[in-house]
DNA sequence: GCCGTTTTCGGCCCGACTGTTTTCAGTCG
């Protein structure tokens, strides 16, 4: 039984919301909260790191006493300080903390005062009226404690697709409001995570107060949680949370910096600013009180001598370093991209025909599709026979025959079964301009034996790429154990490739596998898994993984031309 | 508890909003 990474992180989360209950350093508790970050945030788990010797204290915010700590976690599977701490102060403390406006101070209050522990017993002394008394806690508070308590925030972060649905028509109707100079979307739904918690709405203008009440009065507003003249936080009907913020015109790029996060990056940020003496707010980069910058966002990375950085790289993952020495990626962008590598058609379970979807392809100017539908042992979505698939061949063929500059590529997701064999042996697959390899069933073989199955799977020459690897479904399904650094050193190896799957609810590889796919040269192929013509469109979020990962066009093999790409594809 | 191209000690982001108070502490992002 290893403790992973997300573990460890809780932990320290949990030691550090304890520790500002009571009452201690503050930047202890910070640092306790950057380590959690840290953690969590590393490609692969920290005890394996360690059984491989690389020293944790030089991860960012990890010093030799969190080295320490976290070797001794490893080791006894348990956290020696929190449970110290948890003996003066019960655990039960740390989730009331995540009711709305109870924070550390408060629920120390509650329970000196009043033996609160839990949110039953906090339930119970508001029902009893023991709150009356008690200094800081009105009538208003008992209200929203009492309507809390009665609807635990469900709150769970959205898929980045279910986020443009409800951000981009908001965006639209706070561009109609009369005087209204811009409107930008800034936070995570900006830097293009996955998932979004919660949506962040930058406005410039002259007169804030009118646009705060517009934004107020969305009809898809379901409850206004703050408003004040400059900013407001409301939850819409879908659950998710928008906070909109208006700033003047000359602080339009210094805002969204501020706002686009992430956390991390702009502490690093500020420290950067403070050794020169600049100090940074969302109204520009002062010093003292000298306005000196903030109109754009190039503007105000400039004033610590840096090059304006994407948001997909604000996380603090080493964006400084290569902004500093003139090494930021050129990051991989729509146009760059040439082609699908990996659609269905009605073969398998896609809805459209061969035609139908390379007609789509080439509408979006792509100069080549690939073909890859199901090619499984009985059971899984009509997958294709070897005799079908040698039908679907001379279907292509004889369509590739008249077509011009586009070329329909054969292809086939092959089924890997657990012992790593194909679904479909033989001399067949070699005919295919390019093999995608992927696990459809039999998630639950722990870590060694999936990534074995994964690597025997890319011994068989004809194999290009792994489809998915980790098979996550996003909010419904965890990848299946694997160890990531191995498979894709197997990869480089043979001369495999990994794919981004650009689906919304995988995104697999995820953003941190794709930067270790980068690092260890590992080539990606960003494919969309196509099941109709509209939904070729998914490559933009693909995109959006890949820049979250550092890619560049070289580092993605569909970025190349026909020829290329098919040179490329030879093992 | 971390960190260092001003420092191995002395810093560590900061402003808006709320509720409760009567000038501000606590929370949040």
């Amino acid at each position: 039984m290893t403790i992973h990474n997300a573990e460890i992180a809780g932990l320290f989360g949990r030691y550090a919301t304890l520790l500002e209950i009571k009452g201690a350093n503050p930047f202890r508790i910070r640092a306790y909260r950057n380590a959690a970050r840290t953690i969590e945030s590393l490609p692969r788990d920290v005890s394996v790191m360690l059984q491989e010797g690389y020293d944790l204290a030089e991860l960012p915010g990890i010093g030799d006493d969190l080295a320490d700590k976290i070797s001794n976690i490893i080791e006894r599977e348990k956290f020696f300080e929190l449970e110290k701490i948890e003996k003066q102060m019960p655990a039960g403390l740390v989730d009331l903390t995540a009711i709305p406006g109870l924070g550390p101070k408060r629920v120390k209050t509650l329970f000196d005062k009043l033996k609160v522990r839990s949110s039953e017993d906090l339930a119970k002394a508001v029902r009893a009226g023991r709150l009356k008394g008690v200094r800081g806690f009105g009538p208003k508070f008992e209200q929203s404690i009492l309507k809390a308590l009665g609807h635990p925030a469900a709150e769970k972060r959205v898929s980045l697709a279910a986020a443009e649905h409800i951000a981009e028509p908001l965006i639209q109707y706070l561009k109609a409001i009369p005087g209204i100079e811009s409107v930008a979307a800034a936070g995570s739904y900006r830097r293009r995570r996955e998932t979004v918690g919660d949506l962040d709405i930058l406005v410039t203008c002259q007169h804030p107060e009118p646009v705060v009440e517009h934004f107020a009065a969305y009809e898809e507003v379901s409850k206004t949680l703050a408003r004040g003249t400059t900013k407001a936080s409301v939850r819409l009907k879908s659950g998710l949370q928008v906070d909109l913020r208006v700033v003047p015109r000359r602080s339009a790029g210094a805002a969204l910096v501020y706002f686009t996060g992430s956390k991390a990056h702009n502490i690093a940020l500020r420290a950067i600013g403070r050794k020169r003496g600049l100090k940074f707010n969302e109204y520009g980069v002062f010093r003292g009180k000298r306005w000196l910058a903030g109109r754009t966002e190039a503007e105000v990375y400039a004033q610590v001598g840096l090059p304006y950085i994407p948001p997909e790289l604000r996380e603090a993952q080493g964006e400084f370093e290569a902004a500093r020495a003139g090494h930021l990626p050129r990051l991989v962008a729509a146009t760059d991209i040439k082609g699908d590598l990996h659609v269905h058609t009605e073969a398998s379970d896609g809805d459209a025909t061969i035609r139908e979807m390379a007609d789509a392809a080439r509408a979006l100017g792509y100069a080549y599709i690939a073909i890859s539908d199901h090619v499984s042992r009985i059971g899984i979505v009509h997958g294709l026979d070897a005799k079908r698939l040698v039908r679907q061949m001379t279907e292509i063929d004889r369509l590739n025959a008249k077509l011009q500059g586009f070329r329909i590529l054969k292809s086939a997701e092959v089924d890997i079964a657990p012992n790593g064999s194909l679904a479909l042996d033989g001399g067949i697959l070699a005919e295919l301009d390019v093999v995608t390899a992927s696990v459809h069933a039999k998630f639950d073989l722990d870590a060694a034996a999936q990534t074995e199955r994964l690597i025997r799977a890319m011994d068989h020459t004809c194999v290009n790429i792994i489809g998915h690897p980790t098979g996550r479904l996003i909010g419904e399904r965890e990848a299946y154990p694997l160890d990531m650094k191995r498979l894709l050193a197997a990869a480089k190896e043979r001369g495999c490739f990994v794919e981004l799957n650009a689906q919304p609810t995988r995104l697999d590889l995820c953003d941190v596998h794709v930067r270790l796919a980068k690092d260890m040269g590992v080539r990606v192929g960003i494919a969309t898994d196509a099941h109709s013509p509209a939904t070729l469109a998914y490559m933009r979020y693909g995109i959006d993984q890949a820049r979250r990962g550092w890619l560049e066009p070289d580092d993605v093999i569909n970025t190349r031309p026909l020829s290329a790409l098919l040179k490329l594809l030879e093992r």
